[in-house]
DNA sequence: CTTCTTTTCTATAGCTCAATAGGTAGAATT
DNA sequence: AATTCTACCTATTGAGCTATAGAAAAGAAG
């Protein structure tokens, strides 16, 4: 497997394309601000400082830019999970972790986080499927680790833990549409949120007062 | 400058346009399915069984009908909401209720709410700021609730309450983007969210086992 | 300096879409 | 019966947008 690969020597050069993340990021900036279809063209290329049209020398189309630009969006987070889940430590444990690496991304990522959640809808049937195996691998994580958490009775045994990762995830994932205006950085997100869902999720050891939480509003 | 304008008998008619009811809700449809601007003109009149062209006679411009949309979106929100926070009942109870009334526009006007959530920052300058105060307000309501938990002892006194409203309010705004599809009742996801988060908050009566929570990963 | 490759440009075709103008059928009013 | 108003219609304009074609720089290699 030696070095040669391209220059001189033989066969198809790999087209450089040095720019291509450049080109690509820029996408990301402009699809994450006005949507992908509020985006033109044209405010890509202003981002750049190049011309419209010498675009699709980098992409195909705009929607391959979109798929392009999702890709990265999802990357690796369903890979962390299933290490963090499969990993040690009780399911409280893991849960914080979970939490923590689904909102790391957003530090120095968030434009594809954003597009991906935002926008996948409008990608082509065929490649939106694609990319929803990916969302739909890691509610199926989060709710492993709950399910593990119940049935370790570390979790409340009444927990719903389809509903409860839909809203985990909801939670987190609406960090990417505010945590810019916001002057929080992730790291306190991750920990506040990981703190609120673990005790939402967690078995109480017995209510010590009297009963505060235990009336309920019938209308 | 008598108001002789137009009519007959007194004052100027209320103009009728009976149908506006039933073309703003295509429209609500039209732009939760494809978002506003992935969404035509002629997509809304297909709905409605007329011509493009007829929508002018009950809406001046697209960007007016995404407006009234987003107005009958948050309709009603605030109001309800502050109604509970100056009610009677615990802080838990409160907080229940506003999330089973925050989730119940679901039901029957999902489009709205949807369109609302995700459309609203297409809307011209000046009506996205005015709706967003709707926003706003909506926040402070909550935020409100949970200070007064933690004023009385019964939330956690360490609870940053500005991200743990950010974290409810994206948890329960999700729900718009996915309850169509799931098959549960939003009585019960507003029942499973209100116990998931109410739990979250409270003042734990004292972890009853080891340091389960303790340790925290240092990457 | 010449040749080949990579990158960007100019120019434009072809289409879609929002919005306007002006007309008309039918109901309601007088 | 004549008039007025409502709720559509047809036809069209004009702008904006994606994508293609082909040429011209800019760079690297010999």
């Amino acid at each position: 497997m030696t070095v040669v690969t391209l220059r001189s020597s033989r066969r198809s050069r790999p087209s450089p394309r040095r720019r291509e993340p450049e080109i690509i990021e820029a996408a990301a900036r402009v699809f994450a601000e006005r949507g992908f279809h509020g985006a033109t063209t044209q405010d890509i290329a202003d981002v750049l400082g190049i011309r419209q049209a010498s675009l699709y020398y980098y992409f195909p189309s705009k929607e391959g830019a979109l798929e392009l630009v999702c890709l990265q969006g999802v990357g690796g987070f369903f890979e962390v999970a299933k290490a963090i889940a499969s990993g040690p430590g009780t399911a409280a444990d893991k849960l914080t972790r979970l939490i923590k690496s689904h909102l790391s991304p957003l530090t120095d990522r968030s434009d594809f986080v954003r597009v991906f959640l935002n926008e996948r809808q409008h990608l082509p049937p065929e490649s939106r499927r694609r990319i929803g195996k990916w969302s739909r691998g890691l509610e199926q994580v989060f709710e492993s680790v709950l399910k593990e958490g119940v049935r370790r009775g570390e979790f409340r045994s009444d927990l719903d833990t389809r509903l409860a990762v839909l809203g985990m995830l909801g939670m987190a994932n609406a960090v990417a549409n505010w945590y810019r205006a916001e002057e929080v950085a992730i790291d306190r997100i991750s920990a506040e949120f990981a703190r609120l869902l673990v005790g939402g999720v967690a078995k109480r050891p017995k209510p010590r007062r009297g009963s505060i939480a235990g009336r309920r509003s019938t209308r």
